[in-house]
DNA sequence: TATTGTTATACTCTATAACTATA
DNA sequence: TATAGTTATAGAGTATAACAATA
């Protein structure tokens, strides 16, 4: 392993903390947790089953259940049946749903840039680009 | 807001969510969750007081004592007042959390390399100084 | 038979408040 | 009185296994 793997490994480390800081900070102020804020963004324009939902945020069916029960309870997702197969039950946002998820995607775009608010614009748009590439190079590594 | 704070704002959130699966993969391979892993990583160098360790991991220090325990129940972590504060309890790794958090952090710079192994050297290395800059920003920003 | 969502269970993380022992 | 760590409690996330309905 190279000097560069460590480097590397560390950068983002400590960069992937921040982050999570970050998320945690708007998911708080909106009282949610973290893990209902990715939930509600599987939902943007898509309307996955539970077994996708369980895929996209890396847990169990069977955690899915208590989770859209609580946003449900909240009047934030609705359950919808899949009328080409009755085992699978499909999810969507309702209206306050899909505008508290538009609310909160601008909270953490509008913290964002409050917080690097000290990285010129030239380096923000490298770091977009470098990112995308990182992002396709995991893709294409599987 | 800009069209540019939206797309950092995209961008740096799947990224978020990609490097999260990653750590969450190899906190499983070791048998501990991410937040032990986190924790372990807190005492590379240092010995914290609980209060700093709380801090740290963006959590209540009432939560830090179970933490604590559980990992001193598998023999990585030891308690050790502090001879200046009695109230005070600094936490240090034992020989085999040394080992272990070593032989950590090499499977995640390990793993982030092969993931990694579609990015050129040259991207590589742009994207680790954007990082480190972009983490200055964020210290400059509080 | 296989799959989908659910339920039951056990463990962990998280937040709050009350407690103790120090300071 | 203030602070550091602990305990108790309640809610939420996580993994496994067993289950009913459907395919």
């Amino acid at each position: 392993m190279s000097e560069a793997d460590w480097e590397l490994a560390t950068v983002l480390g400590v960069l992937h903390r921040e982050m999570g800081a970050i998320y945690a900070q708007v998911a708080r102020d909106f009282e949610l947790t973290w893990q209902q804020v990715e939930l509600l963004c599987q939902l943007n324009d898509a309307s996955p089953s539970f077994g996708e939902l369980a895929r996209a945020l890396g847990c169990d069916k069977s955690n899915v259940t208590g989770m859209v029960d609580r946003l449900a309870r909240r009047g934030l997702v609705r359950r919808e049946s899949d009328p080409h197969d009755r085992r699978v039950i499909r999810l969507t946002r309702t209206e306050q749903g899909a505008a508290l998820g538009e609310q909160i995607q601008a909270a953490i775009a509008e913290l964002l840039a409050q917080r690097f608010v000290n990285l010129s614009a030239d380096d923000r748009r490298h770091l977009i680009t470098l990112s995308q590439r990182a992002l396709a190079a995991l893709a294409a590594a599987g």
